[in-house]
DNA sequence: TATGGTACAAACAAATTTGTAAGTAATGAC
DNA sequence: GTCATTACTTACAAATTTGTTTGTACCATA
């Protein structure tokens, strides 16, 4: 959310790349977290507490971020109940879902290969 | 390849992300350029100069990073000919052609749901 | 002897991502 | 009136990723 350059090359690149139907789902998805967090909510409604507590090492910044982005970008469903304490529980929205066959795939290719790895070192 | 702190909650976060089969796999495909490589190799042997060709605004270093990532995670295979001027093809090593159908699920993705996106602005 | 094309490498700089530490608001229990 | 709880927010700092610029090795050809 920062400011950037108009036409630098960083952002040309950017643009060029969410041109692609492919790298513009694959940045929807991108970076350290979204992955996870979104295989976690594809098997149930989680709150923010319960979701820190998948992921022990993670900052509640991160987490924040990662969520708001999420929302943003309509993957994930946010839902505030005024209680005190809050209560908050995030959820898939259906296009989220479309993502989770992908994820069993990318899994598979995963198990498989680090085994491969681990084999030969 | 910089050294990095052995136990930053960076690094053990990492980890934590490597081991899951599903985030090891994400990761070798991660960051701007890895996935619009493979996909471009996934057609046919290109040359360096060729995948220059491809992304107009990359620079030489960035696809030269990519490349050798991609090389020591086995996903691209290089080949040198001993001519001048030099050449140098790389393709796809088997594994990474596993990825390829995953590449088309998500490039699905991408189109359908940017045309959902552009449909409500 | 000078020039040109290919595939880089090195030094540096900018931009973004991720992490740390501290604090807030609301409210009901003690 | 103090404290604990939850889900954050803010300001700051560290780490990583990406980009810019310049330079190199190779030898064939002019």
């Amino acid at each position: 959310m920062t400011a950037r350059k108009e036409n630098s090359t960083y952002t040309l690149n950017e643009k060029f790349i969410t041109d692609c139907d492919l790298t513009y789902a694959a940045n929807k998805i991108g970076g350290r977290w979204k992955i996870v967090i979104l295989d976690k909510l594809g098997t149930r409604k989680l709150r923010f507490s319960e979701l820190k507590k998948e992921f022990p090492y993670i900052s509640e910044r991160m987490l924040t971020l990662q969520l708001r982005a999420l929302e943003q970008d309509e993957l994930v469903k946010r839902t505030v109940y005024a209680e005190v304490p809050p209560r908050v529980e995030y959820e898939l929205t259906p296009i989220a879902l479309e993502f989770l066959p992908i994820f069993c795939q990318l899994s598979a290719w995963g198990r498989k290969n680090k085994m491969l790895k681990n084999n030969r070192s």
